[in-house]
DNA sequence: AACTATTGATAAAA
DNA sequence: TTTTTATCAATAGTT
């Protein structure tokens, strides 16, 4: 048997796990691509749509040109915005000289991001992508080293923490049966009744002088040991 | 009774009907930008929508701002088109936001780039050091898959060249025995030199006729398949 | 990538 | 235009 597609309506955010999301943007991405062109032919309409994965990809459809598009969109809403001129202050250090450079740079360093990804290295060579490799074999190295280290880190932070209750607690029972045993030897008021037996790990709300050592946090701190 | 909706499927063509056409669009319309949007939050996905009636009214959507996206879309464009003067464009996109934004975009793409290549890993969670490194280990994959695509190329290139070669040394050697029995057959005078019937570039060392099939590498290129 | 059960979109009619 | 309804299309969850 296959796909029982059990559909259940989505909620309109965020999708958290990160292959579903990678999944359902390339479905409805076509889906949306599809329906643009269809709304551009069937009712004679001029249609741009641009897409940035969250990864950075760049998809694009325009019914005449991008270019086109833009323009025209650029005149329309001149036509509705013409009040404000920027103010000049920032000229020197705004020019278009740096914008420029910056579109270059910009350029650049994008570029190199998604041959680091993989995408765009039909034009290297042998060598270059020779080099690459390199860098990411030497930059997946230091990912999965810190990674390692992270998780070390917080695996011995717990620990250290279980520690700390565990002779916390141990100092706990130690003082109640102490305090129970004076009470003992005293003879009891009826009036002064301890709760007794509550030897247990769960001290909770015993407002009793504490050993002061202590260090904790008894925070609940989660674990998110990416493991998806 | 209301609405008998026998719906067929239509062929995505114009609509020749005026009123039909109208309709379809603002449904159709409505239903694009809300896919529009749905993408954009769903994906975490950059998405900008611009749409002109037939009769010249503008629709506008954008996760973030239309701005934004345009330039974003302007830069990425440009660097798989280098030295592409949009000329009218370039006044209005170099204004200081857009400057700005550019900055802001730089910075993040380097930091990627940066964290790609191994660095600042620190402030990563363990589970964005995981989506990092199936990032590399894709990216990985796609350099060597480029790379071992190139070296292949490159050698059969190679072998296709080294065949040529072959052919025309066998053509060269043939040419040389029939030569060499004519001379032998007429009695050769010491004195009577050839020189033609040396249609080819190359025959530099032609003593005597040698055994055909041989598999010679007749050439000293080297290959780099880099491995350093 | 392929497959379905479902939800969602929408053509035609009102 | 908007609403209604029947149908088609998109797609969420699975395999």
């Amino acid at each position: 048997m296959v796909g029982t597609g059990k559909r259940e309506r989505i909620a309109i955010r965020r999708i958290d796990n990160l292959a579903a999301r990678q999944v359902t943007f390339s479905k409805r991405r076509r889906g949306l691509f599809k329906k643009a062109e269809e709304l551009s032919i069937l009712c004679d309409a001029e249609v741009g749509l641009v897409v940035f994965s969250a990864t950075g990809k760049l998809f694009h459809f325009a019914s005449s040109s991008m270019k086109q598009v833009i323009d025209r969109y650029d005149s329309h809403s001149k036509t509705l915005q013409r009040s404000e001129p920027q103010s000049s202050q920032l000229q020197s250090h705004m020019d278009d000289g740096t914008c420029a450079r910056l579109k270059e740079e910009l350029a650049e360093t994008s570029l190199k991001l998604r041959q680091m990804r993989g995408e765009e290295l039909q034009r290297l060579s042998v060598e270059q992508l020779q080099e690459l490799e390199k860098t990411l074999e030497s930059g997946l190295g230091s990912v999965l080293k810190t990674k390692s280290q992270k998780i070390l880190d917080e695996i011995s932070g717990l620990e250290r923490k279980r520690t700390q209750l565990i002779e916390e607690n141990s100092r706990l029972k130690e003082q109640v049966t102490r305090m129970s045993r004076m009470e003992t030897q005293l003879g009891a008021d009826p009036e002064f009744v301890y709760e007794e037996g509550q030897s247990s790990e769960s001290v909770t709300n015993t407002s009793y002088p504490r050993p002061s050592t202590d260090t904790d946090d008894c925070s609940d701190t989660s674990l998110r040991l990416g493991s998806k």
